[in-house]
DNA sequence: TTAAAAATGTTGCAATTGCAACATTTTTAT
DNA sequence: ATAAAAATGTTGCAATTGCAACATTTTTAA
């Protein structure tokens, strides 16, 4: 994984716990496939994974379902960065997870010298969500099943540096991820095989071009 | 429009002025059609859009035009947030538009009191950045050109608080934006329109559900 | 350990979407 | 004002994708 921006990055042992007391901070952590929802709602908080893993998924009234969203450590979700009607959306630790809840106006509002490097922080993971967004919508507005994929696996080549790595998801999350249908997807899966473009054994990936 | 944060809200004309001094900031016009490049490649500046619209858009290898993103008075963009292979992607002004370059580190690593508001201001406005890529993604991964235009359709009709608004798009630009072929959308839009869900004059759609 | 649940691979068929072509209307640029 | 360019609406046909069903394998939970 490439360098990923940290809350805590920088500050050393005695300043972060400084910190945490004076910005309403809580930890938290949720068990395999429990939802996190009491935590966030209207809530002003910021989560911030610190181990395991999050989706948003959203089940359509067709019974669809769509990762909208998949976190990993050092990834944040709030509720202030969702507008939408939620209704039908929910946030699902997919693993174990531990989850620094700090209040995003504690920060923001009342800067001072102890919470610049904080400040800086935030900023960076912030840009960092953009960046991961943008490049998820560079890959949903790829055309053809094939070409997300493709879009999809080069991301995950480039943060593993290598042409080969391992899918994080089972191929049934990946397509809800994609958007597409499980069985068109694995359909264009082997054609990608036969057709010498990847190779793929369990999951493990290695890009042949 | 909902009220979009901007980056010198509550910020007095004098303060503006010497902020603007101390940052580096530049102004620059782009007339209708320019492509934004020089300004914005490994510069570590944000462009704040203070009038014009600016599209991010891709041209595929096959011909395929994508608008990545649509951006309006008030959004920013920067080469900070484009991480990927930027080779097919282009920034161009739709319309002659307004820029205000200032510098992400200036403002992010030498805070001090006087920067302290223009903070608060950049975290809300990355943050509605954030919001909007979020709805993107969500009209982004519906299944169908149906629903894809009626989520699109159900974001502009908030924006505007009411059923009634003008697509800020050519209907050629909003197959792209939506990332569906031109011609199946426009039988889409006729099958809305006969199946009573929209009336559509004109580029202008009430919603009637 | 073992039964149940979930994931996977596969395929024929149906539905949706893309594509190409063209006529017509609207917009742009000189 | 006028010619050229772009956008729009439409349609038949082709290609892709979705859907449903099922057998098999893998994972999960008691």
């Amino acid at each position: 994984m490439l360098n990923k921006p940290l809350i805590f990055q920088g500050i050393d042992e005695n300043e972060k716990k400084n910190l945490l007391n004076s910005l309403q901070s809580t930890q938290v952590i949720f068990t395999k496939n429990k939802t996190i929802a009491s935590y966030v709602n209207n809530s002003n908080l910021i989560g911030i994974i610190e181990e395991g893993q999050i989706d948003l998924v959203r089940y359509d009234y067709n019974g669809d379902r769509t990762i909208i969203e998949h976190l990993n450590q050092g990834d944040i979700f709030s509720d202030i960065f969702y507008q939408m009607d939620n209704n039908e959306t929910s946030l699902i630790a997919t693993t174990t997870s531990k989850i620094l809840f700090i209040n995003y106006d504690d920060i923001i509002k009342n800067p001072n010298k102890n919470t610049n490097k904080l400040i800086e922080n935030l900023f960076n993971i912030f840009k960092d969500k953009i960046i991961e967004q943008t490049i998820r919508i560079e890959i949903l507005t790829k055309r053809s099943i094939r070409e997300k994929l493709l879009a999809y696996f080069n991301k995950l080549s480039k943060e593993n540096m290598s042409k080969s790595f391992n899918l994080p998801f089972t191929y049934s999350f990946l397509a809800d991820y994609l958007s597409i249908n499980r069985s068109a997807m694995a359909r264009e899966i082997k054609a990608l095989k036969d057709d010498g473009l990847i190779k793929e054994i369990n999951k493990k990936i290695t890009l042949l071009y």
